[in-house]
DNA sequence: ACCATTTTTTCCGAGGCTTGGAAAAAGTCT
DNA sequence: AGACTTTTTCCAAGCCTCGGAAAAAATGGT
């Protein structure tokens, strides 16, 4: 009925104790007084809760032999503790099962990876293979258990984080995942598409922070992520961001998903590759990246039917980035996949695509932010959500720390 | 540099006085006890922040004089008090101000329409007609001075509310008017396009409690509200939504704005107008609502070509919901405007488009409800969010009255 | 070495808001 | 008129945060 609830004390501190963590999360290691200047907080009260988050064992302070220069009192370095949790980023691909585990910092403390032919486990026998992944990292590091996972799954995801509707990976539908992998591993689990999850991977990064930007996935499919309003986007009904499939010609070419004319259909890899070797069809097999590093070479070295296989891409794409920002605002991108390797054969094309469908041409001058290894950046992404939930149930029950000590 | 700030004790107050204020404009009319079973705050909060909003004269009393059906003390009827503020709603449209004046209860006091030639305008003499416009409206109500103004624009305005960068009415670029209204008017301007501004008029309706939403308003132009994760959707950079300016077809048909194959370009009175009567250029003068009625009847009589230029518009309209509904996620949709009359033509086109244009044709059974009066929804709406902002103003402001009852 | 200076941290009382229970108020029912 | 029920008010208590004072820990100068 009503939307607005009352606020209380309880609230206040969990708010500020989430403050801290924040801070810390951004800066990496800190005074009380820096805490204190940072959140608006009184040093009194930035001193208590750093206290009360010390006892907690969530922060430590660092014994830091340099000699201080300035004069007075130097403060005592806080970090956070490393040791106070553990949470995995695991992550549902076609024909593999990769995983990273991270203490409470964020500091990596392994990374395992399983090819294996997926496509035909039902959810008992994934559920099976990621708990088995999980404890394989797990021993590596020598850690008892976890306290937070996150799933990153290629294909589309339940909007509660349950598990996932449909996978290109996968044949069955509708999985179940994160309560019988809860249940194994005694650890939340959240189950999210890779590339609505990919903005995350920025939370903390101060030359991102405030800033709305989206995150794009060009390769075997095309993806995206959209940070808004200081939040990342999350559908209602679905992880939603379908950017690959938001329809760029009527009746155009085939897509994957049956559907005619998305942006997949002619920016992802197997549209490329389809393009440029005379066919219409979907390949039964994915598109390996060695393949499609050589189409880009044939097209840098002139073959026509690449170059304008990539052409179209890119205008495919440009015109789908012009396509939202006319609905939400010019957003720089931050692009990955096997299409960041080709930026310099899409980049010309989807600059044309944004400027021939935004009003005013806006947004064809967005800045382009390119990264390499998106494997890594689906693990940075998947342990900052999750340490970002563990931080918040941890400011939540800080309430009972509080009296034990 | 962070992100999260501090709360404290008056951020607690304010917020609980706001959700006092948010539960009386859904309801109208409560008691103490009622405020706190829907705020969950406890009786004596709720009775305190009563009763400082009494003291400051937001809320009276009421004497019901109505026997009470049950036993036990009856509950003392509370409303807002009217009479607390003044807000209006003004709106700049083709060769048109008009403005409602209302109360701080959201009643209407008087509503004005002058049908003028703004095109030439520039900022000064338009800032003196809105000027003269609220004056007018004043002094039917016989009341002093006004608390809060919202401007609604045809077009594009810019994202920190204070004037308009582009509108089909005017001539000019670039025109400032929130700080020279508002210090004519001695009270807060805001300027937000009319488009992106609706869904403020369902702010506080219980049947759309906290639901996401969609206004779309299919007239002399095209253009959306979003209403999404609860709040109504502002654009960092402009008004943002630019929904008929989301590009249908790739070097399509000539719109407005200059692109080709915007939504706007097939769906808008012009271009039925222009497809029906078989030309392709932009009309100079708006096509009224009474040819496009007889337009809308030509089609419903088997005239060919009108049907075609309303199928296609629909087409335009259902590929749009489509791509937006790919992106964020299915959502019903208010439909009003010129096309809300013709929604007997454009309704399966628009489900045709919206089915093939998202994955697994999801959306195309969206709930469409229909508004007939356009200029009484932007009207609610600039009032609501007036008041909104009001309430805000009033919760931050309670401070002070505390100590001077 | 020693003391003044500077800066950070801790400690303590005060103030503000909510809470929960008790008391008061204002009706209905028998 | 008295019993009963429900709403409202009143008051002590509990939690936060804040501001200032005191303590702590280093540097710089003599």
């Amino acid at each position: 009925m009503s939307r607005l609830a009352k606020t209380d004390a309880d609230m206040v501190r969990v708010h500020n104790r989430l403050a801290v963590l924040d801070h810390l999360r951004r800066v990496g290691t800190t005074t009380r007084k820096l805490v204190s200047e940072a959140t608006g907080l009184s040093v009194s009260a930035s001193s208590a809760i750093s206290g009360t988050l010390l006892r907690c064992g969530l922060l430590e302070e660092l014994e830091d032999d340099e000699r201080s220069i300035r004069r007075g009192r130097p403060g005592k370095s806080l970090a956070l503790c490393g040791g106070a949790a553990r949470v995995a980023a695991l992550k549902i691909a076609v024909g593999e099962v990769t995983g990273r585990i991270s203490d409470y910092a964020g500091r990596p403390l392994a990374e395992l990876r399983r090819e294996v032919d997926i496509s035909g486990e039902d959810g008992d026998r994934l559920v099976a293979l990621l708990a088995e992944l999980a404890a394989a990292l797990l021993e590596r590091t020598g850690l008892p258990d976890l306290d937070k996972v996150v799933v990153a799954v290629q294909g589309k995801t339940h909007s509660d984080l349950s598990g996932i509707v449909w996978s290109p990976a996968l044949k069955h539908w509708n999985i179940e995942i994160a309560a019988p992998l809860s249940q194994r591993l005694g650890a939340d689990v959240s189950v999210l598409n890779d590339c609505s999850l990919m903005p995350e991977a920025f939370r903390w990064r101060p030359e991102f922070s405030g800033l709305d930007f989206a995150t794009l996935f060009v390769g075997f499919g095309v993806g995206m992520g959209l940070k808004i309003n200081g939040a990342t986007f999350q559908g209602k009904h679905s992880s939603a961001v379908e950017f690959g499939h938001i329809n760029h010609m009527p009746h155009g070419a085939l897509c994957r998903c049956g559907n005619r004319g998305c942006v997949e259909a002619y920016a992802s890899d197997y549209a490329i590759w389809r393009r440029a070797t005379g066919g219409d069809a979907i390949p039964a097999h994915r598109i390996s990246d060695a393949v499609m590093q050589r189409l880009a070479d044939a097209a840098r070295a002139g073959d026509e039917a690449a170059r304008i296989a990539f052409e179209e891409a890119g205008i495919a794409i440009g015109y789908g980035l012009g396509r939202v920002y006319t609905m939400i605002d010019p957003l720089p991108i931050v692009l990955t996949g096997s299409g960041a390797r080709a930026i310099d054969l899409l980049e010309p094309a989807i600059r044309t695509g944004i400027r021939e469908s935004s009003v005013d041409g806006l947004g064809a001058d967005a800045p382009f932010i390119l990264v390499e290894d998106t494997d890594a950046l689906v693990f940075d992404a998947g342990t900052a959500h999750a340490l970002a939930a563990l931080d918040q149930a941890f400011a939540r029950s800080a309430a009972e720390a509080t009296e034990a000590a």
